[in-house]
DNA sequence: CGTGCTTTTGAAAATCATCAAGTATAGTGG
DNA sequence: CCACTATACTTGATGATTTTCAAAAGCACG
């Protein structure tokens, strides 16, 4: 074992996880991220790649541009992905959770940034690695087509968003999405700022924080505080996402 | 062989394709689309499975929501792929060409139609057909992931593009990409409307007409007629591209 | 030479952005 | 415990880019 593992796995240990002989076996992310693709027995072949880290709020761990020498499994917490342009101008491209793998890109830079926005741990492998374990594992290879499949349909459908919806719809769109993904009982806890989501969604601040106070007049949504959302009215939520209501 | 395959082997000879035994060997997209990692000796088995058709101009040959039976390659021509708001709202979310696979989506139902604006010829696989043989050949596999990630990677652009530039930029990126991919000669020659244009770069006809009048009125592009283009200020172009300039 | 479609151009309207305060909220140090 | 600061969020007024509505011009086709 390199030292750096085993600085990783100390920092890891310190941040309540227990460890046997393999950590990959214990890893919460394990059963819903690609590395379900390797067989129990062969998990000390992706353990002897991996080198695990936690990421810091703020802390950005892949930059837009890089040569794009690594390939990270986001095994906790949140990240945002963003491009931006030369002017600082920002779009988010999607928010990475646990279980999503970062930096497929073929290329040899990585096409966009990514940030931790709260406490994130990651799995990070080198390509030659990974190159190396998929060869020896093809389900492995099947189940990364399948996770960027769906990224791509993601990603069609947010640029209907962008292209083709207006804020009401936009912000209708996303807390449906999010509250689909994230099940944190009957609330909406929303990670991100209102500077994220304006980002995220192709607006200002200003626009997002309006539309929201309007959905909420209208009864559509409550606002506890500014990072929780109840959805009062789904159905007419649901009717403004498809475009369908005034 | 199926009689249908028989009728599609008929009509493309009409279309003055010569065939030996094999139809993939002579295929005009193998060497840039996913078949290429298929070896020459086992080219049959490819043949096998496919399914070639021409689709005319105006066909939809994908239908969103409909169930995702079928793998397609496009062969020849030019399709767009868009997705529909209840309401009539159209994004085109990409034009496909000679090489590109469609149909990746891993759930039941495709995410977008496609339609054909100029002649196209599809390869078809059932996906049941697909599977076995991306089983017994990985390295397609491993194609197909690299497909993916490129299209991945073009969707983060576009999504930069339709939340965060405005409409000159938009214009001036698609100029420039499309003159990257159509190597015709001195002229990019538009194979897509105006109403295309405008429902892939989220705009409306009119501002995408303004803007190129704009842009052919500052000297950075010329029109002879509407379909062709000619860039004149390629430096300008770019800087605005990427949002430098006014 | 109409007919229908695409494209271009013009004027008015609307959505969303920008500029500008003002209000919470959390954390810091006295 | 209370200012004090920094940051996020909200709200208001104004403005600009883009859309909408409308019509004319250009082209292909029968």
């Amino acid at each position: 074992m390199k030292a750096t593992e085993q600085k990783a796995r100390a920092e890891d240990q310190r941040a309540g996880h227990a460890h046997d002989l393999d950590p990959c076996a214990s890893c919460d992310a394990r059963t819903i991220s690609v590395c379900n693709a390797i067989p129990d027995r062969d998990l000390s072949r992706l353990a002897d790649i991996a080198h695990e880290t936690m990421i810091e709020t703020g802390r950005t761990f892949i930059t837009e541009g890089d040569h794009a020498d690594y390939f990270y499994n986001i095994t906790a917490g949140t990240a945002r992905l963003y491009k931006l342009l030369p002017d600082g101008r920002r779009q988010i491209t999607g928010f990475a959770h646990a279980g999503d793998f970062l930096g497929l890109a073929i290329s040899t830079a990585y096409a966009f940034s990514a940030e931790a926005i709260e406490p994130v741990r990651i799995c990070r492998f080198s390509r030659q690695d990974l190159r190396r374990l998929l060869d020896d594992f093809p389900e492995m290879e099947k189940r990364l087509l399948d996770a960027a499949s769906n990224e791509l349909v993601a990603a069609q459908e947010q640029m209907l968003l962008l292209g083709r919806k207006t804020a009401r719809e936009r912000l209708a769109s996303f807390l449906l999405r999010q509250d689909r993904n994230d099940q944190d009982g009957p609330h909406l806890y929303l990670r991100m700022t209102r500077s994220d989501i304006a980002d995220y969604l192709g607006l200002t601040i200003e626009t997002v924080s309006r539309t929201f106070t309007r959905l909420r007049k209208e009864g559509l949504i409550d606002i506890p505080e500014p990072s929780m959302i109840n959805i009062q009215n789904r159905a007419a939520l649901t009717q403004l996402a498809e475009g369908l209501a005034g």
